[in-house]
DNA sequence: GATTTGACCGGAG
DNA sequence: CCTCCGGCCAAAT
């Protein structure tokens, strides 16, 4: 199985309203340490995929990347999920699985 | 093949 | 709240 494969398989699998940090998905993936890595494969992700890829987040429960077009985005779809944010952090409750 | 870069993490100050 | 630092892994230069 690819790495990336394993990435999108956790991602999809985030249930509508809650969130996951890329941390918590490398290692859901059985791919420790690999935070990183989660954020390199979502970069690569294309336009107009169906992957939630707005449900990740930071360990610190923000959107990450500022000041770029995709933090307007994936905050408005979140909302849209009835996901609630302080700013740009999101209420700890929304979390998945913790 | 070496170096830099990036949507990261956690601890320390 | 902030910055600094070392560790992490793959892709892009």
């Amino acid at each position: 199985m690819d790495k990336p494969q394993l990435i999108w398989q956790v991602v999809a699998s985030i249930p509508k309203g809650k969130v996951a940090s890329y941390g918590q998905v490398a290692e859901l993936a059985g791919l420790p340490g690999y935070a990183r890595y989660v954020g390199t494969t979502l970069s690569r992700l294309p336009g107009g995929t169906k992957l939630p890829w707005h449900r990740v987040v930071n360990a610190s429960m923000k959107i990450a990347e500022r000041g770029g077009s995709r933090m307007l985005e994936q905050r408005h779809l979140l909302e849209a999920e009835g996901v609630v944010l302080l700013g740009e952090k999101i209420l700890k409750h929304h979390r998945w699985q913790i």
